[in-house]
DNA sequence: GCTTTCGAACATGAGCCATGTTCGTTACGG
DNA sequence: CCGTAACGAACATGGCTCATGTTCGAAAGC
């Protein structure tokens, strides 16, 4: 068992029953009860729960997004393929904004081996976008990125995407259905969403099936917007039938 | 010996003679030839050497800098004691501009640790600060990165310096003097210094002696802009009283 | 004050990265 | 067109780092 294993384990134990003590989680893994003990200061300092003595307590709220960290270790392989069908809606030579979240990072990863211009929305895309001298070409929008989860919300941000023009918006979701639209976790990153697409020709939205007839509370604009969404197999069919018939793509990977 | 010292041996000896082969970089070195061939790729993807069959040519042209993956392994004690002397002339509370470039990287590892507000003008820095949550605050400017420099210049940079004023900025630099002033080894990277400093209250240069007396050939400013100069012994003493009489308060560590 | 938990320090082992070696392939010179 | 030198892919090896476990003294809670 990999350690990413093992903190999606102690945090899913945490997060369903509300806490678990060290022993607890100690049986449940099989792992000794420091490393589970290093494990909840990691879990902690993530943000995942909180710390207390004996044991750890849940930190999350319901209907709250997990953080990114473990949101980056799962369902690995549904992102990797909703990746590769977005990256080959784009074509060479196009100048693409690429929003925050686990999905749109492994876009990022695919791009960097692309001719085309790319301005990530998250820390972590610029950096994996500028680490390496691939062909694709780097922008950088200003703004103030929201904790673990690196995505850059502000003025700044919206004054970098009111200035420039893109070919295509590749958006992730936090909540899209075809009633109530495309919505997100957080209201700063809603507005960026929205003045997203509003920059760009073109909006694609990736994301696996579960944010498929899910709303989250801060409001992005109509489903009419998005031109293409790129999902999964375990997406609700009245939803996709429903996106369909108001005129959105539906690619089904 | 490391790598980096190897890298560092085989970029010298390459530059101080034009061109080197194979075997003779594999002698100097101790090494294998296998292991000079991947160094030699190494250094030709950061763009030091380029890569002749049976050995090396030089592509740095006199006056040129060095690429910022080999600055990075120079004199580092020299760095690290003018990024400490740097930091303590910052009180808690500030809003910091930070330039490009190596001796700034090492300022913002030890700001990362302070209560204050940075925006950091490069990607190595931006991916330091944004990494780990410390008690700083994260600003991140727009702007497109200059390749394995990651220095941010263009339109978007100078929007973002435009919309914020700063408490300090940190400007590191690359030539010097009383006589000519501020000088960079790049327009656009000028641009953003002229534009940084006009963004500050107060301006704090931190530059190894190296660079003092010494003229690139884009010009940022008169020596007059600059209200601190942190600076290490090598300084030339006759540049160091001309820039004091010039009313720059000269801190050599 | 007693018990349990905690975490610092050290031991251990697995996995990774840098290096070297071998050998078939490729490029240049005659 | 052939010979030689260089090249680089593939595998072997060894050092190093990181995760894990164990021990034990300290601290927290009852």
């Amino acid at each position: 068992m990999s350690n990413a294993d093992r903190h999606g384990l102690i945090a899913k134990a945490v997060r369903d029953s509300g806490g678990a003590t060290v022993q607890e989680l100690a049986e449940l893994t099989g792992a000794s009860e420091m490393t589970i003990r290093r494990d909840l200061d990691t879990l902690a300092a993530q943000g995942v729960l909180e710390r207390v003595r004996g044991g750890a307590r849940t930190l999350l709220l319901r209907g709250e997004e997990p953080p990114f960290a473990l949101r980056a270790h799962e369902a690995v392989d549904a992102k990797r393929r909703i990746a590769a069908e977005t990256s080959a809606l784009i074509a060479d030579g196009e100048s693409i904004l690429l929003d925050s979240g686990t999905t749109c990072l492994e876009i990022a990863r695919l791009l960097r081996e692309r001719p085309v211009t790319v301005m990530p929305l998250s820390l972590q895309a610029i950096h994996l976008l500028g680490e390496t001298a691939g062909p694709a070409t780097l922008v950088v929008p200003g703004g103030q990125p929201r904790a673990a989860e690196g995505a850059l919300t502000g003025p700044l941000t919206l004054a970098s995407l009111a200035a420039l023009r893109f070919d295509t918006a590749v958006i992730g979701c936090c909540g899209l259905s075809a009633a109530d639209g495309l919505t997100a976790y957080d209201l700063d990153d809603a507005m960026v969403k929205k003045a997203s697409i509003a920059s760009a020709r073109r909006t694609v939205v990736a994301s696996d099936g579960s944010k498929l007839g899910h709303t989250a509370y801060a409001y992005v604009g109509p489903a009419t917007l998005l031109h293409t969404l790129v999902t999964d197999t375990t997406a609700p069919a009245d939803e996709v039938t429903a996106l369909e018939s108001a005129g959105t793509i539906v690619k089904i990977i």
